[in-house]
DNA sequence: AGTTGGATGGTCT
DNA sequence: GACCATCCAACTG
């Protein structure tokens, strides 16, 4: 969730990644501790936010013990309060893109009006963009009920949700077996999936 | 409905 | 100089 002077942001994780530290071929911890991955060097529960292409962010809650490097990725969340806000900020982000298709406010406007609400997020830049993470969010402890970017337990009293794994995405180059170990995961039949994950693949 | 290519900049070889 | 833990518009059929 976010909390700021806008207001409040929430939404439900429905998928994420793992990612297993510097043994992890796939894992930006691969070549040791940088200056971009420091954050996933510290402790648990502290964020580690990553630009990608240039352009995304992409939001990591650090999992292991000090040192081990292990993060998970959010991958997609589904919006539960402060939809508004989330289409008030991807339209900022969109903006602040120099994309020439972008460019025109009323219309990147009317385009982002027309998502439907489980789409807002569907995505890790796009869970980013909809939560207005930013590099100067990495480092900070998610668990900290004081700050404006942070993790609350899910709700009480939900439904059982059933959890479905796949290959992670984005990957293939990592080689054996970190191409194609399943740590993905997600809330089966979530229609805010950055992708499909059927059961079996 | 599925595929393709462009945007964009830090990080590592 | 290449490579990306991505997204989306503009194509094809």
């Amino acid at each position: 969730m976010r909390e700021d002077g806008a207001g409040l942001r929430v939404g439900r994780i429905v998928e994420v990644e793992a990612y297993g530290g510097q043994e992890d071929r796939a894992s930006h911890a691969r070549p040791g501790r940088t200056r971009r991955n420091a954050s996933m060097f510290g402790p648990p529960g502290h964020a580690y936010v990553y630009r990608v292409y240039g352009m995304h962010r992409c939001l990591n809650v650090v999992t292991g013990p000090d040192g081990a490097a292990s993060a998970v990725l959010i991958r997609a969340v589904e919006p539960v309060v402060g939809i508004e806000l989330m289409r008030v900020a991807r339209l900022e982000r969109a903006l602040a893109s120099r994309r020439p298709d972008r460019l025109d406010p009323a219309a990147a406007g009317h385009r982002l009006a027309a998502i439907p609400v489980h789409r807002l997020a569907a995505g890790p830049a796009l869970v980013a963009a909809a939560l207005s993470v930013d590099l100067a969010d990495g480092g900070g402890d998610l668990l900290d009920p004081a700050r404006s970017l942070r993790l609350e337990p899910a709700l009480p009293a939900g439904p059982p949700v059933q959890v479905v794994v796949g290959r992670r995405v984005g990957v293939a180059s990592a080689g054996e077996p970190w191409a194609s170990v399943a740590w993905r995961f997600a809330v089966a039949g979530s229609p805010s999936l950055s992708k499909p994950l059927l059961p079996g693949s």
